[in-house]
DNA sequence: GCTTGACCTTCCTATCATGGGAAGGTGTAG
DNA sequence: CTACACCTTCCCATGATAGGAAGGTCAAGC
């Protein structure tokens, strides 16, 4: 299997592919003779690995330690889910941030006209610094 | 006032002041003779908005399109409101995209039993795709 | 066999916002 | 006069991803 058939079926691009190897997140595949990359379906496993933890928001490098976790089968479960439940709760900070930022953005709109005026608190406010 | 007191008046560090400055987001300031940026109070005042559009999650262009309303006195409040109100759909939906990872990889680690043995449902359903 | 087009390789560049640091000039207090 | 804090510009790094250029490879069709 060649690059493209491998981002193909795992959902990474090729480029990313090529990303993580060079980083060092994945092991560097075979080469054909000609120096073609050649995965095989156990590669692709990995990188559908990858492209999970990534869409649950792990970075790169949590991504890592997963996977070292996830190769390691000696490793106790308590370990996963400290750092599951760790990540958890960065993702659900960053959630209230944002949720934050738009719940003080909406107030100050909601006390804006919108209409053709120009006098408008949500300039005001941001303006007038807190 | 030199560049480090007006970011310390700011609240914007020296190294930003400077970028915003570059890219083209705020006005050169004066110069002293000697070539140091010199700020005036309506600077600081420009500055600080700068920040707080920054801190409610506008991105360094966004802002710039603040500043440009924020100047213009004959805009109407419409169009102000308008861009906040995108500004905040966008954020709650990143907040609501971070939310799902979370409450998706808490609800994979209440499946695992947390203790010494190593099976582990979290590492299981990542590595099985979805 | 030869051409064409799809694929692969490496290498460089960009993004966005921010920080770090080097090398060198300035300003001020003791 | 010296020390030290500050300023200047310039370059580099981050994290994850995409785009593209220049060149090699492979398979299908003529």
């Amino acid at each position: 299997m060649n690059i493209g058939q491998a981002a193909e079926a795992s959902g990474v691009s090729a480029k990313m592919i090529r990303y993580y190897e060079q980083i060092g997140l994945i092991e560097p595949p075979a080469r054909s003779q000609s120096g073609y990359r050649v995965y095989a379906e156990q590669n692709v496993h990995t990188l559908r690995f990858v492209r999970r933890a990534r869409s649950l928001g792990f970075s790169v490098e949590e991504t890592g330690a997963l996977l070292a976790l996830w190769r390691d089968r000696s490793r106790a479960s308590a370990d996963v889910k400290a750092l599951a439940l760790k990540h958890v709760a960065e993702l659900e900070e960053k959630a209230a941030a944002l949720q934050a930022m738009a719940t003080t953005l909406r107030h100050l709109a909601s006390h804006c006209h919108g209409d053709r005026r120009p006098d408008c608190p949500i300039l005001d406010e941001i303006g007038a610094g807190s």
